[in-house]
DNA sequence: TAGATTGTTAATCGATTAACAATC
DNA sequence: TAGATTGTTAATCGATTAACAATC
């Protein structure tokens, strides 16, 4: 099943699409699907949605096209979802409260144990059963915690400091950057980029006249 | 200058990161610069650059490069920042109140006058200086405002719903949806979703080991 | 069995990179 | 002028779509 090596991005990028389009199906008691009829609600094409699976293995069947439970399962174990993932949040401010309540992502197996924050006003606080702690602890929490994922909620000037010290633990997998800049890592540390701004600036774009 | 038509999505959506490159250039006091050093500090090959930017003209001068101020400001103008926007907030709830307190948005030209909810609790509150509007008021509101953008925070289950209504009104250009559900708008209405989960599951798959 | 639909190879399309003449 | 670097055309690369034999 560990064809990733040679997945281009744009497929894997798909991936969660067909988790969520999926999951509807299975809410709406649909048992079976083919290609075709998938690719019509999705918006993409039959062949895209069998070239994509088939990077991973064949789940489908000739003539009848594929279980949809089992595809769901299949799809969720690929992006790794058969495991639960530890979360901290750096940066207590709106987003990253907003981003510790939000329940969709404890549902799909990321919990937030711990959140972090430069200000006084903020240390000490719970949110959500979640505590606020110093962000100087933060070397202490990520080696006697096992970590997977740090949430980057910073303001753009502290964001490379704040990826800096945290992966200079090296305990930790991945960086979900919610700073308004491009943060570099070690390598071998995954930083996914969520630029706000970035998605809004195309939306101007897209309505210009 | 509007050669839009033919420009790819991929083009496109690289613009917002030209723009936020040459605007530390700028906070650097750097005031010339070739497609090849830029290619070298965003990532990008020096061809690419200048494809991109001749996309949309011919910003730069041979033997010197591009004067960053100017290019600035004329990637500012292809993304429609020489106006700004005004925005309504659907649902206030943590992620619609964090977008609200976003100051970045409001320096870039998008200003939130109003958010709307259906629950009692948040109706009539004040949010940084925002009202927070009964949600059944949203036509009285959008006849009687110009509005360009409305950022979707609802759930899931809302979101078309509430796509579907401020869509009737036709006076809405664009939907900034944070839901996660792919929405559909009459055509003429700029969708852009925002599937923070999607950006998320990319993460668990690629720290697989 | 016949019909349907997959898995996979081949063809096409589009985006990125390379090359180079134009020109500052 | 010579050197540098653009704007743009041509070549390459990769991703999407089409086609079809395999097979349930």
């Amino acid at each position: 099943m560990e064809k990733k090596d040679k997945v281009s991005m744009a497929a894997i990028r798909r991936l969660p699409k067909y988790y969520r389009y999926l999951k509807d199906l299975i809410d709406r008691d649909v048992e079976k699907i083919s290609s075709k009829e998938l690719g019509d609600i999705m918006g993409f094409t039959a062949s895209q949605i069998r070239q994509d699976l088939n990077n991973f293995g064949g789940f489908g069947q000739q003539g009848y096209g594929y279980n949809v439970k089992e595809l769901y399962g299949e799809v969720g174990k690929i992006l790794g979802l058969d495991k639960s993932y530890e979360v901290v949040i750096i940066g207590a401010g709106n987003l990253g409260q907003a981003l510790s309540n939000y329940t969709n992502f404890e549902k799909t197996g990321f919990n937030c144990k711990a959140m972090f924050d430069v200000n006084p006003r903020l240390v000490g606080m719970t949110i959500r059963d979640i505590k606020v702690y110093d962000f100087d602890d933060i070397e202490g929490y990520l080696e006697t915690h096992d970590v997977d994922i740090a949430f980057v909620c910073t303001n753009k000037e502290s964001a490379q400091d704040v990826a800096s010290r945290i992966s200079n633990t090296c305990k930790i997998s991945a960086i979900w950057n919610f700073a308004p800049t491009d943060i570099v890592t070690p390598e071998g540390i995954v930083v996914e980029n969520v630029h706000l701004i970035d998605s809004l600036l195309t939306v101007a774009y897209r309505i210009k006249d």
